[in-house]
DNA sequence: GACGAATTAGACAAGAGTGTCTAAATTTGT
DNA sequence: ACAAATTTAGACACTCTTGTCTAATTCGTC
């Protein structure tokens, strides 16, 4: 079942893997060195493949590239609704669901391989490619801001926060949980689960001292009043 | 006495005018383009000069850019600590000056022309010229996020904010501030004034509901007891 | 007006990168 | 094992860029 898919559109099989090799070494080089400092003998090295296959599967440099940045997207916003699905609509206790939403967040969407690349080709390149970030733009935060901020309304409506506009809480609330990751972001580092998770916990505290109920909760399960300190 | 400023180092005048317009230039450029992509022939053109003049004055491409990227750390930095002793020590309308606070401070500091410049260079080329940005860091973040801090906790020492980590609330207020502007910054955009206050205005008012006096507030002016809706 | 310093245009060599081409070697499916 | 497709190494022309050099020109100062 899985060995002969589509067996006319991609001819072989190992052709399969010499291209994820140049996706994946190309993304790398691109993201490193961008793209004007990134050369095709690099990427090629880095693939372990000639410099000839790389033009044989995208053309040129610049066809490559693109090809690049739609993958990632692609990639990207499928890891971003995937992890939006794991949203906790009936949380148990709300302070640990959002922190535990808050760290896949981060932890499959910006922070990792993809996320990084992405972010970075973004920055680097986006003002040279307008109509290709666009796209981006369009399915990515134009997608999961609204989809984020539809949950925060529903757990609003369910009695769990008190939200007058979601999409500003939303916005907020990503804002919160990297609060403490921007810097390590600037310089392209990554970081560790220890940061991940503290900056996560303070956003989380800090968004619900914002929106939390105070007492008047739907939920009148055995929260503490945790207005205090 | 504004004539002759230490006439022994800097030679005569003109010189000075054609070293800031290849400064100007090359900031714009080398963030347009990235190192790699951009050219000195482009620098040049762009600043109404000649490549050898360009020659003449930083030796290289490279010296050049370390030089913009010195500058503009030092440019930026001293906005940032301007901006900084505007804070509101003591607010007459808490909400009304933090806002003018947070617009200040993306304006002068995030949005102009030069924190936009060097936070493009740093995204792009800080992976390549580590000790470079770790000067940034160390001068910049390193140094900016304490002062806000210590402001935040004499303001919360004087009865206006519940704070128990000034740190955190001080990386919190920057990023709740402009929240609503980073996907106009992932682009390379400028946000316009009315983005901005709206953004701050947001922020403000979120990180009040989080850090706000309740009502035992020690300015017992005529507060409304915001904390409804 | 004259002197010295700085700027300029242009040519230049040297190097690096892109994209093409060819012939040989390898892999794949049958 | 055979035939087709793919990959490979290497050479190649072409373009672009850097950094240097030179001679002429312009600018600021005295």
């Amino acid at each position: 079942m899985k060995l002969n898919v589509s067996p006319d559109t991609i001819p072989p099989r190992g052709h399969e893997a010499k291209r994820v090799s140049i996706m994946d070494a190309a993304g790398k080089v691109f993201c490193r060195e961008s793209f004007a400092g990134a050369n095709i003998d690099m990427i090629a090295a880095e693939a372990g493949v000639s410099r000839q296959t790389i033009y044989n599967h995208h053309g040129d440099k610049e066809n490559l590239f693109v090809a690049i940045v739609r993958d990632l997207t692609e990639r990207c916003n499928a890891g971003i609704f995937a992890t939006i699905s794991t949203f906790p609509d009936q949380p148990k206790d709300l302070e640990a669901d959002l922190i535990a939403f808050a760290v896949r967040m981060n932890r499959n969407c910006v922070c990792n391989r993809d996320g990084k690349f992405l972010r970075k080709l973004i920055q680097t390149e986006g003002e040279r490619y307008p109509e290709l970030f666009a796209e981006w733009r369009e399915q990515g935060p134009g997608q999961t801001w609204p989809a984020i901020a539809a949950r925060f309304a529903r757990l609003a409506h369910a009695g769990f926060l008190d939200i007058e506009d979601p999409d500003v809480a939303a916005r907020q609330f990503l804002a919160l949980a990297n609060a403490e990751l921007q810097t390590t972001f600037m310089l392209g580092g990554t970081p560790d689960d220890d940061e991940v998770l503290q900056s996560a916990t303070h956003g989380v505290r800090t968004f619900l001292r914002a929106f939390g109920k105070r007492q008047s909760a739907a939920d009148a399960q055995e929260h503490s009043p945790l207005t205090g300190a």
